[in-house]
DNA sequence: GATAAAATTGCATAGCTATGCAATCAAAGG
DNA sequence: CCTTTGATTGCATAGCTATGCAATTTTATC
C-alpha cells in the first residue's frame, strides 16, 4: 500500500459527492466564478469531507503559466542576500506567487539549473547573481521570460535590474571620512566581476577628491575572512591607515578584527571605518558597524513591481532598471551613533 | 506582442521538423527509451533549432508526482538554518527534486502555505521548524505525503525527525566546564517550545551532577539580543559565573558581548562559555567560540535518505528518526582551540 | 537466403481542470 | 399568465507528454 496507490480525489469525486457537474466543483474554488451561494456551499462541505484540494497542474498546463518564479541564490553565507530572499519570498506570496529555489555554485551551472527550471514552465526568474552568460540571457528572452536582477549589469528587452545606488553611497562614505579628519583612506573591494563593488570604489574614490592620490586600495572576496587578511596584509607592509570603506559588511568585519589583533588599531578612536549592506552581525556589539542600508524592503518591492508588471498578458518585454538609495547608517564603527 | 501570446515549442513541433512521431521526441529525451542513436542525434538538432524544451506539467499530471518538495523555513536570521537549507537545496537537486520554498512567519501560518503547495502537488515536506499543529500533521499523513523534520518532537506514519545527540551535547557540555574548574555555571536556553533547547538544557544539568544544585537558568529567545539582555540582567542581579553554556551561537555572541561590555568578564579568562550549532560568526575573531558542530552535511544526509525511500514506488508509510552527534569544536571561548 | 530475435518506431490514449457556449431555471415586469 | 432578463448549471473540449501495444525494420543465427 505505497504512497502512489492511493488515487488522489479529483474534482469529479467531489461533483458526485455534491449531485453537482464537474464544473460545478472547479467554480466553487474559483474567486470570480458565478455559482450560488448554496451551491458552493454544499460542493465545499463534499470536498472537505473528502479532502479534495484544487490540482493547480492542469491549469497550468493549459494557460502555459505556472505561478512559479525561479529564485536563483549564490552565496548565502552573506546575510544580506538571506535578507533579501527573506523578504523576497514573502512578497512574491502576497502575489500569489510560488519560489522554486535553485542554489548555484561552482559545481552546477546556472545554465544546467535554468535548464530544469524551464522544464516548470516557469513564469519568471529572480536573481542575486550577476548572470554571466550571456547566451543564457539571449535564450530566456526568447523564450519571452522575464528576469530580475539584483546588482547586476545585465541589460536586454526582458531583463531588469534594481540596485542600490552603490556610487552615491561611495561619495557619501568618502565625504563622511573627510569631514572625521581622514588623511589615510584605504578601499576594501569586493572581486572585480561585483560590479556593485566596483560602483562602491568609483564613487568612493571621485568624493575623496584631491585625497585620492593617497588612497590605497585593498581586495577581497567579499568573505569574512578575505577582510581579515587583506588588512592583516597591509599593516605587515607597514601600512596603517586612519579610515577605511569596505566594500560589504563582513569584510569590514574582518578588517575590525584585523586592525585591532594585528595593529592594535580600534574604530573609531584610530580608524573611522564604514561597511555596507547593514548586516545584523554588523549591529553585534563587537563590531558596532556604521554602514549602509542598501533598502531590502524597497529593492524587493521595486522588483516585484516590475514582475508584477511583466507579467500582465498582454504586455510587451519589460526592461526596467530602478536605482535605490541607500541609506547611512552611523554607529561606534565611525564614531557617530 | 505579450509574452502568452507566444505559442511554446511542442513536442509535436519538434517532430515535425524531425520527420518522425510525436513519442519519438518524447523517446530522445529519456534516458532509458529504446531509440536508435542516429534518430535521437536527428531530434535533439531540431529541438535545438526550435529552442524546445521538454515540459515537464503533462509528465506531473500523469505519474501525480512532481518531483518538487516543499521546504518550510522560519527564522533564516539564524545562519545555522541557512546552511541547513542551502545543504538541503544541493542534495535535494542531486535526487533530481526541485525545492519550493515557502517562508513562514507571523503573518503566515504553515497551515495556509501547505495548502498552497498541496496544489502543486508536492511529493513531500521538509522543514527545521517544529509542526505544532496535529492537524496539519495529519492532512498530510491522509494524503501520503512524507514529512521530515529537524530537530522536532512530531510523530507519525508519515513523519520523520532528524536531530542532532542534543542532550549527550549537553553532558558532554557539562563534563568540558568541569575539568576546566567551574563552579558557578549558567545556562542559556532557548524558547520552550524549542525542543532541541530543552533537551541540550536536560543533558547540561545531568552531566553537571553535584554542580546542578548552583545551576543559574536564563531564558532568551535564540536571538544574538535576547543572549546579550538575559546576560545583562544577571550581571545586575549581581550574578558572575566562570562558566556558560548558551543554547546556540546566536545567543553566545550576546552574551560575550554582555559580559565584556556589562561585566568587564572575558572568555576564557573569567567565563568558560560554550555554544551550539557552530555558526560562521562563532569562528570570527571577535568571538572565537568554542561550540559543537551539528554537522548539517550529516543531517542533510539522513534526511534525504529518507525521503529517497520514502519516494521509492509501493513503500509504506516511512517514519524513521536518526539522530547524529555533535561534535565539539574547541576554540577561544573554553581556553581551548 | 530464411527464420528468429531484437531493436526501433508509430498509434492511440490517459491524466484533471478551466472555460466557452448552450441550456435551464428563477425572478421581474406587464 | 406570458415574456424578458439575468443568474446558474452542465456539456464538451483543450492542453502536452509518456507509455503500452502493435507494427515495422534491423540484426543475428543457421
Amino acid at each position: 500500500m505505497g504512497a502512489r496507490d492511493v488515487r488522489p480525489v479529483t474534482s469529479v469525486d467531489v461533483a458526485k459527492r455534491a449531485g453537482v457537474s464537474q464544473s460545478a466543483v472547479s467554480r466553487a474554488f474559483s474567486r470570480m466564478a458565478s455559482i450560488a451561494p448554496g451551491t458552493r456551499e454544499k460542493i465545499l462541505r463534499a470536498a472537505a469531507e473528502l479532502g479534495y484540494r484544487p490540482n493547480r497542474i492542469p491549469a497550468i498546463m493549459l494557460s502555459g503559466r505556472s505561478g512559479m518564479v525561479g529564485v536563483v541564490v549564490g552565496g548565502l553565507s552573506n546575510p544580506f542576500y538571506v535578507s533579501a530572499l527573506e523578504h523576497l519570498v514573502g512578497a512574491l506570496r502576497d502575489q500569489g506567487l510560488q519560489v522554486l529555489l535553485v542554489h548555484v555554485d561552482d559545481a552546477l551551472t546556472l545554465d544546467s539549473a535554468l535548464d530544469q527550471l524551464l522544464g516548470y514552465r516557469i513564469d519568471a526568474v529572480v536573481t542575486a547573481l550577476a548572470i554571466g552568460s550571456a547566451a543564457v540571457a539571449r535564450a530566456l528572452g526568447a523564450l519571452r521570460i522575464p528576469v530580475i536582477c539584483f546588482n547586476s549589469r545585465l541589460t536586454g528587452p526582458w531583463i531588469s535590474t534594481v540596485s542600490s545606488d552603490n556610487r552615491a553611497a561611495g561619495v557619501v562614505a568618502a565625504r563622511l571620512l573627510a569631514e572625521r579628519g581622514v588623511v589615510r583612506p584605504v578601499w576594501l573591494a569586493g572581486p572585480l566581476r561585483n560590479v556593485a563593488s566596483v560602483a562602491r570604489g568609483d564613487g568612493f574614490r571621485a568624493g575623496l577628491g584631491a585625497l585620492a592620490g593617497d588612497l590605497v586600495s585593498l581586495r577581497g572576496d567579499d568573505t569574512y575572512e578575505s577582510g581579515y587578511d587583506a588588512v592583516s596584509g597591509m599593516l605587515t607592509r607597514g601600512v596603517r591607515p586612519d579610515g577605511m570603506f569596505c566594500s560589504n559588511d563582513m569584510m569590514a568585519c574582518g578588517a575590525i578584527d584585523a586592525l585591532r589583533e594585528r595593529g592594535g588599531l580600534l574604530c573609531p578612536e584610530d580608524v573611522v571605518l564604514l561597511g555596507y549592506d547593514n548586516i545584523p552581525q554588523g549591529a553585534w556589539r563587537a563590531y558596532d558597524l556604521t554602514t549602509f542600508d542598501q533598502g531590502v524592503e524597497r529593492l524587493v518591492e521595486a522588483a516585484c513591481g516590475i514582475l508584477a508588471e511583466a507579467l500582465t498578458d498582454g504586455a510587451g518585454p519589460v526592461s526596467q532598471n530602478p536605482v535605490i538609495e541607500a541609506l547611512l547608517v552611523e554607529r561606534g564603527s565611525s564614531g557617530g551613533g
